[in-house]
DNA sequence: GTGCGTTATATCCGACCGGACATAGCGCTA
DNA sequence: TAGCGCTATGTCCGGTCGGATATAACGCAC
């Protein structure tokens, strides 16, 4: 990932807008990677530097974009409990990625030149 | 565009994200373009329904994130004055207008894909 | 059965953002 | 020269969002 001297590194964003006002961003996307990581809502929030609350409200939250829970938690046991991602949850965050690859490959030229219009 | 019965529309979005933690979406291109076809911050912004301070604000902060003004304005004058697009802000609004459409094409097969998540 | 960490939810508060309003200067036009 | 509309900038206020905190329930481990 070397950059030429002086020519500023833009990163391309996809954000995809739902018919009910809803949207899904990058940072929800990395929250249900880092459930799926962590095995739980609490421990991806300490990661990413989120409260539970916020955390757990963004999950409900994609729950309702797509109209069907991203992920299944359950209180108590082993270590207090935990949550993973459903089927749907996964199957989100693999689109979005491939999303974004896609829309990577597909633009890196034009955005070259964008990133050649900043002054430097 | 016609859309399959029960299908949810998904629009996608880009925001290019630059170094010094400033971003452009569509909401500042849409003002540029406005702002060209009106030929004034104030008009563009009555068209789009902000105040002038706002959009005042947002050309501003546009600037700010390229490292060189996007408009030239004019106060006095014929009609109190007028704003345009300098060739930067064109060559801007040209780069983000071609990134949309490259990465609309690249991903729309995976956003049907995603679009069959969605609960109907 | 006590303890622990997590889920789930309510409430309160401060920070931030945008909207509303105010003001000053500018230059053509009538 | 008076007026108009736009640029440019400051200030204040209210709504919203996130952070902090509190509480209850849950179920395994010890």
């Amino acid at each position: 990932m070397t950059r030429h001297a002086g020519v500023p590194v833009l990163r391309l964003t996809l954000r995809i807008d739902t018919e009910n006002g809803r949207w899904l961003g990058p940072g929800k996307v990395r929250l249900l990677e880092a459930i799926a990581a962590h095995g739980s809502i609490a421990a991806a929030g300490r990661t990413m530097g989120m409260s539970y609350r916020r955390a757990w409200s963004l999950v409900e939250a994609i729950g309702e974009s797509l109209g069907r829970p991203v992920v299944t938690a359950r209180p108590g046991g082993a270590g207090g409990g935990g949550a993973s991602l459903t089927e749907a949850g996964s199957a989100l965050v693999d689109c979005y990625r491939r999303l974004e690859s896609d829309a990577q490959a597909a633009t890196n030229v034009t955005l070259a030149r964008l990133a050649a219009l900043i002054a430097r």
